[in-house]
RNA sequence: GGGCGAUUAGCUCAGCUGGCUAGAGCGCUUGCCUUACAAGCAAGAGGUCAGUGGUUCGAGUCCACUAUCGCCCA
C-alpha cells in the first residue's frame, strides 16, 4: 500500500481558491458563439450594486451553477452571463446618505459632479457582491460582464424607449401616480408594499353654502387631504342624498364653495355614503374629476409637508398637519365621530416610507398591447414556470396590469432620450441628441430631466448584455436564453417586463424556462431581515463549513420550489457529506498504489458479483441524476448521487471489496476491483460536480497527479464528460438486496443477544431451493465477511441447531447456533414480536384478498403480488412459529 | 375580499402517474476510537399522514368543506 499524503478530513480553504484560479486561467468558464454546437445559456438576475450576499443570492446562484455546469460536462456550449444593475433610488440613496455625512447635497453640487461622485462609489463598491458571487463558485463568463448603464446597454435603453415611442406605446402626462416624499421620486404600482395598519375613520360635518340643512357628513382615512377638496360625492343610487346632488357645499376651514356631485363609484356603505372628493391625492378621487370635469387642487409639495394651497397649515408636515387640522376642526364642530378603522398603506419599498399618491406629470408605457403578446406567448408554451402554478400568478398580473410609470424623479440612472422644445413645446424623442426641434426647427431643446424605473433596463437584460441593438453574433447565437432561474418576488417587476420587451424588441421570447425557486426564511419560518437580524451570512457558512458544504446543504433543502427553513446546523449535512466523499476518495487512493487501472473489462464474466452489483447501481444513478436534473428536481437529483455513494458505495461495495484489495485470491482479481473503483469513483465525481465543484475537481486532480497512466482523465472535472448509463442488472440486484437483508439479520441477532462485534459466530441459512444454495454458496465469503462470521453452511432443508437465534428472510431461514450465550427468553421475545408484526401485516393482506371487489376489479398483477405476499408471509409465520416452540422445549 | 402554498416521526422535510408494511437528514437509544472517514460504523425505537365528509376494489396521494400557519394581489 502506497502511502499517500492526502488529509484525513477535507480542508476546503486549502482548495476552493486555487481551483477557482485554475478554471478562470483556463477559460473554461468562457464561451464563444459557436454555430455548430447546442447552447445553454443563462442570465444571471443582475444583482444591484448596492447588494450584499445573503442567502437567497446564494440560492440563486448555485441552482444557476448546478445547470450551467450540468450542461457544459454534457457537451453544451454554456453561457452564463453574469452583471450587475445600477438599482437607480438605491444607490442614489446610498451616495446621498454618504454626502450627508459629508455635509454635502445632490442639489447643492448640480447633476453633473453628483453623477461623478455616483462613479466613483460604483467603481469603489459596485463590484462587492460579484467578488462574493465567485466564492460560491459561479462559473459565469467574467469576461462578458455587464452593467446596465454601460454603453451598450444604454444604447439598447434609448432604443427600446424610441422604438416604443414610436409605437405609440409611451406617453407623458399629468396623472396620480405613487410620491415617495423620501426619495422624491414617483415610484410603480408595484414598487409600493402594502401594509395593514390601525387607522381611523374621521366623520367630518360640510355646511351647506346656504344654510338651510345642517350639511353633509363625510367620512375619511386622511382628514388632512380635505384641504385640497374640490367636491363631495355621493352614489347616485343613494337615496338619503338624492335631494342634495347639485347643491353646494363649504368646504370647513378653506371656505371654499364645492359642489355635491353623484357618481356610480361612491361605496353607499362605506362611512356615511358621502365622500370627499380630492382629485389630486387620491386615485379614485382623480378618476371623478375627469368624469366631472373638476380641477384638482394639489395641496402638498413633493417633500410631504403641505403648500401654499393649504393656507395656514404650508409648511408643516403631512402628519403634523393632520393632527392641527383635526384639533381646528374639532374645535369648531365639524368633527361628528372618530372611529378605529384598519386601513391599507402604501410604503416605497426602498424606504419604508409612507407612499402619498400624487398628481404629477411623468412617462407612462401603455402596457395592454405588450401584455397581450407576452399572455399569448406564455399560452403558446413558448415560456414554461417550473413549479408550473407560477404561470397563472404571472398571467393574472399580465392580465390586470395597468399602465407602467417609468419616470424617476432622480439623477442616477438612464435619462429619458426625450428633448422639450421650448418654443413650440414638442417633444423630441431621439437615439442621439438632436440639433434641433422636428417640428419648429427652433434649437431651444431641453432634455428630460428624468430617469427612466431602472426595471427599464433589467426588461431589456436577456439581449442587451448580447449586444442588442447591434446584430452581433452572441444575440445571433444565445438568445433566446434557455432558462431563468429567480425568486418569486420579482415575477411582475422584471420577469413579465422581459418577456414583453423580449416580445416586442426581439420578437422572441427571452427565455424558454423559467424555474421560480423557494425563499429562504429563519428558523422560525420568517423572512430573513437587516431589521430582525435573523439573517445567516452565506460567506461566513462557507468559511465555516466550505463551499460545496453551503451548496449541498441547501440544494438538498431545495424541494420544488418550496420554502426553506434555515438555520446553521443544515449545514453540517454538507460538510459531513463532502467529508464522506473525500475520505472514500482517500481509500481508494491508498489502495491504488499510484498507477491507474486499466479499464473495466469488456467481458462481464471477469467482474464480481459485488461489481456487477455496483455497476448496475450506478448505471441507475447516473440515468435517475440526469432525469431529475432535466426536470429542475435538484434535491432528487443530488439525493440520489447522496444515497448510492453514500449508503451503497461506501456502506456496502468499499466494504465488500476489502478483502480482494487487502488479501487478494490473485492479483486479477484484485486489478478488477480496482478498475472497479476508480470507474465508480470517476463518474461519481463528474455526477457530484455541479453540486460540488470545488471538492470534485480537487478530487479529479489530486487524482490524475498521483495515478501513472490517467489518460483517462480530462484536464478537469469542470470539462470532463457527463456519464451516460449504460444497463442494469436487476437480477444481481435483486440477489444482493437478498444478501444485504441475511446479513442485517445476522447483525440484529448480534446486537439484540448483546454479543460483541469482534465475536466470530458460526450460521447455518437453509434454503428450499437448490437454486438458491448455489446462489448462496457462490456469495458466502461475502455473508462472512459482512455478517462477521468465522463459519457458515448452507443446505437445503437445514434442521435449526439446538439453542440458536434464528431469523426468517423471505423464504430462507438463518440460524445461528449460540450454545452458552443464548438468553432464551430474549430470542423468544424476539421471536414474538416478530409474528406480531408479520401477523398484523397478512391480516390486511388477507383482508384485501377476501374482498371480492378487489380480486375482480384491481389489475392483475396488484392482486397477484398480494396473493404472492399472503404464501410468503404465512409460510414465514409458520417458520417462526415452528422456532419459537422449539425454543419453548 | 380574491388567489396560491403548507399541515406526514421530537425537529426540518421527501413521498411526482392512487397499489405503502409511509421514507431521509438531524435528534434519541444500544454497541463499537474495526489501519478511508467519530464530520464515522453497526443495530434500533419512534407516525390516527391537521379534521370531517366524499369518490374508488383501494386514499398520505383525487374531490368538497373546515381549522391553523404563511405568502401574494386588491
Amino acid at each position: 500500500m502506497t502511502k499517500v499524503s492526502i488529509a484525513p478530513k477535507y480542508n476546503p480553504k486549502e482548495v476552493e481558491d486555487k481551483q477557482y484560479g485554475f478554471w478562470e486561467g483556463r477559460g473554461y468558464f468562457h464561451s464563444e458563439p459557436d454555430p455548430g454546437r447546442k447552447n445553454f445559456t443563462i442570465v444571471i438576475p443582475p444583482p444591484n450594486i448596492t447588494g450584499v450576499l445573503h442567502m437567497g443570492h446564494a440560492l440563486n446562484t448555485i441552482i444557476q451553477d448546478v445547470l450551467i455546469r450540468w450542461r457544459r460536462m454534457e457537451g453544451y456550449n454554456t453561457l452564463w452571463m453574469p452583471g450587475t444593475d445600477h438599482a437607480g433610488i438605491a444607490t442614489q440613496n446610498v451616495v446621498e446618505r454618504e454626502l450627508m455625512r459629508k455635509g454635502l447635497k445632490r442639489e447643492d453640487m448640480g447633476r453633473e459632479e453628483f453623477l461623478k461622485v455616483v462613479w466613483e462609489w460604483k467603481d469603489q463598491y459596485g463590484s462587492t457582491i460579484i467578488k462574493q458571487l465567485k466564492k460560491l463558485g459561479s462559473s459565469c463568463d467574467w469576461e462578458r460582464e455587464r452593467f446596465t448603464m454601460d454603453e451598450g446597454l444604454s444604447a439598447a435603453v434609448r432604443e427600446a424607449f424610441v422604438r416604443l415611442w414610436e409605437k405609440g406605446l409611451i406617453y407623458k402626462g399629468k396623472y396620480i401616480i405613487n410620491w415617495c416624499p423620501r426619495c422624491q421620486t414617483a415610484l410603480a404600482d408595484d414598487e409600493v408594499d402594502h401594509e395593514t395598519h390601525d387607522g381611523h375613520l374621521w366623520y367630518i360635518r360640510y355646511p351647506f353654502r346656504d344654510e338651510h340643512h345642517l350639511g353633509m357628513t363625510v367620512a375619511t382615512t386622511r382628514p388632512e387631504t380635505m384641504l385640497g377638496d374640490v367636491a363631495v360625492a355621493v352614489n347616485p343610487e343613494d337615496m338619503r342624498y338624492k335631494d342634495f346632488i347639485g347643491e353646494t357645499l363649504i368646504l370647513p376651514i378653506v371656505d371654499r364653495e364645492i359642489p355635491v356631485i353623484a357618481d356610480a363609484m361612491v361605496d353607499k356603505e362605506f362611512g356615511t355614503g358621502v365622500v370627499k372628493v380630492t382629485p389630486a391625492h387620491d386615485p379614485n378621487d382623480f378618476e371623478m374629476s375627469l368624469r366631472h370635469e373638476l380641477e384638482p387642487v394639489v395641496v402638498m409639495e413633493g417633500n410631504g409637508t403641505m403648500n401654499k394651497n393649504a393656507g395656514e397649515y404650508a409648511g408643516m408636515d403631512r402628519y403634523e398637519c393632520r393632527e392641527a387640522l383635526v384639533e381646528e376642526l374639532r374645535q369648531k364642530g365639524y368633527i361628528t365621530k372618530i372611529e378605529p378603522h384598519t386601513i391599507s398603506v402604501g410604503h416605497c419599498y426602498r424606504c419604508r416610507t409612507v407612499i402619498e399618491p400624487y398628481l404629477s406629470d411623468q412617462w407612462f408605457v401603455k402596457m395592454k398591447p405588450l401584455a397581450e403578446t407576452a399572455i399569448k406567448a406564455t399560452n403558446d408554451n413558448l415560456v414554461t414556470f417550473y413549479p408550473e402554478r407560477w404561470t397563472k400568478v404571472y398571467l393574472d398580473w399580465l392580465e390586470n396590469v395597468r399602465d407602467w410609470c417609468i419616470s424617476r424623479q432622480i439623477w442616477w440612472g438612464h435619462q429619458i432620450p426625450a428633448w422639450h422644445c421650448k418654443d413650440c413645446g414638442e417633444i423630441n424623442v431621439s437615439r442621439n441628441t438632436p440639433g434641433t426641434c422636428s417640428k419648429c426647427k427652433g434649437t431651444n431643446l431641453v432634455q428630460d430631466p428624468d430617469v427612466l424605473d431602472t426595471w427599464f433596463s433589467s426588461a431589456l437584460w436577456p439581449f442587451s448584455t448580447l449586444g442588442w441593438p447591434e446584430d452581433t453574433p452572441e444575440l445571433r447565437n444565445y438568445y433566446p436564453t434557455s432558462v431563468l432561474v429567480t425568486d418569486r418576488g420579482i415575477i411582475y417587476f422584471w420577469v413579465a417586463r422581459m418577456v414583453m420587451m423580449g416580445l416586442g424588441m426581439r420578437g422572441l421570447v427571452p427565455f424558454r424556462n423559467v424555474y421560480i425557486h423557494g425563499t429562504i426564511l429563519d428558523e422560525l419560518g420568517r423572512k430573513m431581515s437587516k431589521s430582525l437580524g435573523n439573517g445567516i451570512d452565506p460567506l461566513d457558512m462557507t468559511e465555516r463549513y466550505g463551499t460545496d458544504a453551503v451548496r449541498m446543504s441547501l440544494l438538498l433543502l431545495t424541494t420544488e420550489g418550496q420554502d426553506i427553513k434555515l438555520s446553521e446546523s443544515k449545514f453540517e449535512m454538507g460538510r459531513n457529506f463532502t467529508n464522506k466523499i473525500w475520505n472514500a476518495t482517500r481509500f481508494i487512493l491508498m489502495n491504488l498504489e499510484g498507477s491507474m487501472p486499466p479499464a473495466l473489462p469488456a467481458e462481464e464474466d471477469t467482474l464480481g458479483f459485488e461489481d456487477k452489483w455496483i455497476l448496475s447501481r450506478l448505471n441507475s444513478t447516473i440515468n435517475s441524476v440526469t432525469t431529475e436534473l432535466e426536470r429542475f428536481r435538484f434535491n432528487d437529483a443530488l439525493r440520489i448521487v447522496y444515497d448510492f455513494f453514500w449508503h451503497e458505495f461506501c456502506d456496502w461495495y468499499l466494504e465488500i471489496i476489502k478483502p480482494r484489495l487487502y488479501e487478494p485470491a490473485n492479483q486479477a482479481d484484485r486489478a478488477i476491483a480496482r478498475s472497479v473503483l476508480i470507474h465508480v469513483l470517476q463518474d461519481t465525481v463528474k455526477l457530484l460536480h455541479p453540486f460540488a465543484p470545488f471538492l470534485t475537481e480537487e478530487i479529479w486532480q489530486t487524482l490524475r497527479e498521483n495515478l501513472e497512466g490517467n489518460c483517462q482523465f480530462e484536464d478537469g472535472v469542470i470539462i470532463a464528460s457527463w456519464p451516460r448509463p449504460k444497463t442494469r442488472d436487476p437480477e444481481t440486484e435483486r440477489v444482493m438486496a437478498s444478501l444485504q437483508e441475511i446479513v442485517r439479520s445476522i447483525r440484529n441477532i448480534r446486537r439484540n443477544l448483546d454479543i460483541p462485534d469482534k465475536q466470530y459466530l458460526s450460521a447455518f441459512i437453509s434454503a428450499r431451493i437448490r437454486d438458491n444454495v448455489q446462489t448462496l454458496e457462490e456469495q458466502s465469503k461475502f455473508l462472512k465477511q459482512m455478517a462477521g462470521l468465522k463459519d457458515l453452511k448452507i443446505g437445503q432443508d437445514i434442521p435449526k441447531p439446538p439453542s440458536s437465534a434464528s431469523a426468517v428472510v423471505g423464504q430462507l431461514q438463518v440460524f445461528v447456533p449460540l450454545a452458552g450465550i443464548i438468553d432464551i427468553d430474549v430470542e423468544k421475545g424476539r421471536q414474538q414480536r416478530r409474528i406480531g408484526q408479520l401477523e398484523s401485516y397478512l391480516q390486511k393482506v388477507r383482508q384485501k384478498l377476501s374482498n371480492k371487489d378487489f380480486v375482480e376489479k384491481a389489475p392483475p398483477d396488484v392482486v397477484d403480488k398480494e396473493r404472492l405476499r399472503e404464501t410468503e408471509l404465512s409460510e414465514q409465520i409458520d417458520k417462526l412459529r415452528q422456532i419459537l416452540t422449539d425454543l419453548e422445549k
